[in-house]
DNA sequence: TCACATCATCGAACCGGTTCGGTAGGCTGA
DNA sequence: TCAGCCTACCGAACCGGTTCGATGATGTGA
């Protein structure tokens, strides 16, 4: 391995000058800059970046925490991340909660160790000590998806109560007033307002809510699953069923399918997000997308903003919230 | 931040004491061992990992490489090394080379820099050059999916070959003859055999193979959807279509119902590896699958026996072959 | 021509650990 | 009683960079 102190011998020059060489060029003069330069490229001296770390007190690695990457609403967003990190030489260190606020915690805090340069997160922990835990965290945070009140940093993410609010309304429209509602984890910022779209919409048109009808899925394939077994092996079953996200709807398909209910001749079905294989699931499936990529690319700009500059560090905190787009499929029919 | 300096001075003992006590408890006596821990606890004092790599010239971080997370193969696998590794302390980095052999050796590079301990590597670049580098390469790497001969590295991965061998005796047993190969990028392990167990299966049973029926759709959707395209407009299109891997089966299927050919009645399909959503979509696809679990798991503990001890990083490189699985779905028919 | 600012460069301290050679003291056995 | 060996601990060098205060040389304006 050649070191700085190396490359320093080779153009003689003191080591202060390499490092000022690397990292302030115009602060050196030309001729010494050229000679360093020669030296670096006659050595093959590259960089240390864990001395730098250690030194600087700050890596050039990016932590990207979510729950659940096999979902392809993550993917996508981790995609986009990644890929502007890596413009702007960073690397993209990943982490999967599992959807456990207790591991995410530890894995905060681990990357903190690291000296991570920043965080994009989309926290499963909540509550008012989890959003102070949050605040003081010493490392820049953005946090996307899911948002904890309280924790003042920057939020990306959809408008949830419109993802539901539009679907209930389409399943309104139809005719369906008996319409199961599968939600995400209680207390998780997008579970809850999707769940208030679909209560308020609901209301709003006068249809009644059987409170029956409305469980919790946990965002899980297995949850939705189990939930939306509940919900068809009723005699009084609902027409039509939203799932408040990709995979508990699917999950709901599949139970259709395994019952031998057919969709949407028997029942109804609509879901927030999409998969990336929908096209080839009959039927089309009826969704409200967000806009991964947007979201994922705004995340990563924020993020960098704040690393890269004291001034965008000091900023208070902003929410971008993102509009989602209606998909209609053929999982859905007039009553 | 409190340093190994500052539990040192309060427990009354030397740094280097106290770093032994850290690293090989049972080398120091225990009523120091006592009050250093004392100390500890209540400094709060945490290890910082990067000054610990810088002098031990190695993290505690895996890398994981491979062409496309979003494939839920890969995800899979990922999620089983992942999981192993936070149980034995490690961290897993994750990078996507996007399946682009340049990036992948420009990442595995910097990774090396980080002083990584070790890499789980799905190898895209091909080639003796490429293999030489990854040979001389000073990190322990073990390889899975993607062989890359002289490499002289553990690999684990699957009978490639077998899988299209079993899809090509199923449809030759319906008594297809006229049969579409989208395989993968050509050069590429895991593609150069299963293209070879197609050819060598078609051959043994007398079959005649056309060559413009063999077409290669670079393991993507994309490209998949093209060659499939292509497959489906002629004249004398096949009567089944075999995918080489997932992504480019699905595609198939895709192209298929956008065409209005009805799959199995008009074309019948196969396909090597599972898809996370694959029991919803119609019809059920005949495949054969990987043991994506068992791979990670295999890939991991192989990995962490060579990083944890000498010897075994010493062993020769192994190979661990598994069988995939058949799984008739309804997606193809007898002629 | 002189005081002073600017520029290019350097030396040394520092980041926070690990590791190795050494030493003092106590124990063993002949 | 003493050589020889452990055991428990320490000091210092080291990993490979960054950063800041200092210094001598050069340029500027009055």
């Amino acid at each position: 391995m050649t070191t700085i102190r190396d490359v320093a011998r080779l153009a003689g020059v003191s080591i202060s000058t390499v490092s000022l060489a690397l990292n302030s060029p115009k602060r050196v003069g030309v001729e010494t800059l050229d000679r360093i330069q020669q030296a670096i490229k006659s050595t093959g001296y590259r960089i240390d970046p864990v001395a730098q770390t250690l030194a600087r007190g700050r890596s050039s690695l990016i932590g990207f925490v979510s729950a659940n990457l096999g979902n392809m609403f993550f993917g996508d967003i981790r995609r986009e991340i990644e890929h502007q990190a890596l413009d702007h030489g960073y690397f993209v260190l990943i982490a999967d909660s599992s959807g456990r606020a207790d591991l995410e915690r530890a894995l905060l805090e681990r990357l903190e160790a690291q000296k991570i340069a920043g965080i994009a997160l989309a926290a499963n922990g909540r509550g008012e000590e989890y959003a102070t835990f949050l605040r003081d965290f010493k490392t820049p945070i953005v946090m996307f998806d899911q948002k904890v009140e309280g924790a003042e940093r920057d939020f990306i993410g959809s408008d949830n109560p419109l993802t539901t609010t539009i679907l209930t309304e389409h399943l309104l429209q139809l005719g369906h007033r008996r319409i199961g509602f599968i939600s995400g984890p209680s207390g998780l910022h997008t579970a809850d307002e999707r769940l208030k779209g679909f209560m308020d919409t609901m209301a709003g048109a006068g249809a009644e809510i059987d409170p029956s009808l409305v469980v919790e899925g946990g965002y899980t394939r297995t949850g939705g699953h189990a939930q939306a077994m509940r919900l068809l092996t009723r005699r009084d079953r609902p027409t039509a069923i939203i799932g408040a996200n990709n995979m508990m709807g699917l999950a709901a398909l599949q139970v259709m399918q395994e019952m031998g209910f057919r969709c949407p001749d028997d029942v109804s079905l609509a879901m927030v997000d999409d998969v990336p294989w929908s096209n080839v699931i009959t039927p089309r499936i009826t969704m409200v997308v967000q806009d991964a990529q947007k979201l994922g690319e705004l995340a990563a700009q924020r993020l960098l903003a704040r690393i890269a500059s004291p001034e965008a560090a000091a900023e208070p905190p902003r929410d971008f919230i993102l509009t989602p787009k209606f998909v209609r499929g053929e999982s859905t029919r007039r009553l």
